[in-house]
DNA sequence: GATAGGCGGATTGTTGACAATCCTAGGTGC
DNA sequence: GCACCTAGGATTGTCAACAATCCGCCTATC
């Protein structure tokens, strides 16, 4: 508390977000969800008429959304969901192994006491998404724990890149959700590399976390349609 | 050449790209030059009018860089050339450590002669430029040299990254562009990394590059005004 | 003299309509 | 029956005008 009397982080957003940063996050999330399924087209008089906006911020959106990869857009033809085949997954397992291997690495150089209480509560969510049997919950956890391991690094550029890698990975679980993502094993993983960070053994983290990258990119390539 | 006497390249864009993204492009070229100084308002009346396009185009382009980080954008207040500070010195390059290690070891892991042939080219203009005292030209081939490398991996994904990551370096670089870095150095450190790889000497070719990027942070710092 | 309130100018945010382009379906000639 | 051509419908790309918001300066008041 401040000599306000309000919480910092209610003054922050002074002036709210641009219109077309919302619609982003909208569309964003429900491709995350997998709401529009990959290879779908997005017209922009239905998705304008539906987010009550106009086709305005809508394509300033869109513009964004292309830009991080989720959209492909063709001249003329329209807006199409991003398909992902195996070549993807693993490209983007390679890159977020090289984010997230930099980011343990400036973790382990700073202050780790912080990154690991900052990690176990997405191991919490984890916890309780695997006994209630949760995959949206236990892939919610997933990626807030990688957040927040990022996020330690103290690095924005580590951090927005990761954000655009996970919703990217979003899109690869969300083709093959409806198999059940072995729940305790992942459990497991994270929990193991919450202790190689708290103990400080570099070596022994950045190995698990490049298997865990590794169990996760074998776990969705077995589990994907035509994967080679 | 293929059956239909034409280059691929040639062929690629059946559809030119959008306006949106060449202005983005146009702009983006301006703000790396360092055309528009950092901290500069960018009015959209007076942009849309000098580009020959309406507002509409050039607020999509600006929400791409804005994504990209090279311009700030405060609710109607307008949008500013982002200006980096020393801790963003140190985090775009500690960001690009992260992407191009990854991207080294993918060319050593895969076909690394045609990695070593593309890299002749931007070392050929170093050397040129080394010898001519041409700054510019410099920082094109330095540009270019670790573009090329990244390219060579094979990642879409760090690919993209690096993009951005390459013109927040020119931006740093813009900043203290009066003072001559030192060609020679600079020709030997790039000509060095080449050597590891093209040997296929893996941990030297990571420490160099490590060392290369500290190198870089220092003398950027050491030129920049109100560094710590 | 310092501060609160209000006005003017300028900029951004948004909207709806117009123009260019492309895919699809139907028809025609061979 | 097949290939080509043409018209229709729909979608995106672009534009100029309207509305909302904010900053700087000025004035009035305490």
């Amino acid at each position: 508390m401040n000599p306000v009397g309000l919480d910092v982080s209610e003054l922050e957003p002074v002036s709210r977000r641009s219109t077309a940063e919302i619609v982003a996050d909208r569309i964003r999330t429900a491709i995350m969800r997998g709401t529009f399924a990959p290879g779908a087209q997005l017209g922009e008089v239905d998705l304008s008429s539906r987010l009550g906006v106009s086709r305005g911020p809508l394509r300033e959106a869109m513009q964004r959304l292309v830009a991080e990869g989720l959209l492909r857009s063709e001249r003329h033809r329209g807006l199409f969901v991003r398909e992902l085949g195996p070549d993807d997954v693993r490209d983007v397992y390679l890159a977020r192994t090289a984010v997230e291997r930099a980011a343990a690495l400036q973790v382990l150089a700073g202050d780790r006491g912080t990154a690991v209480v900052a990690l176990e509560i997405p191991l919490g969510a984890m916890e309780s998404a695997a006994a209630a049997g949760d995959a949206v919950a236990l892939a919610d956890a997933d990626h807030d724990f990688h957040a927040a391991l990022v996020a330690a690094s103290g690095s924005p550029r580590l951090r927005r890149m990761t954000e655009g890698l996970l919703v990217e990975t979003r899109m690869c679980l969300a083709a093959f959700q409806q198999t059940a993502p072995p729940a305790a094993e992942l459990l497991v993983e994270h929990q193991r590399l919450r202790d190689a960070l708290r103990d400080g053994h570099t070596e022994l983290l950045l190995d698990r976390l490049a298997a865990h990258m590794d169990d996760a990119v074998q776990r969705i390539l077995a589990a994907m349609p035509g994967a080679a």
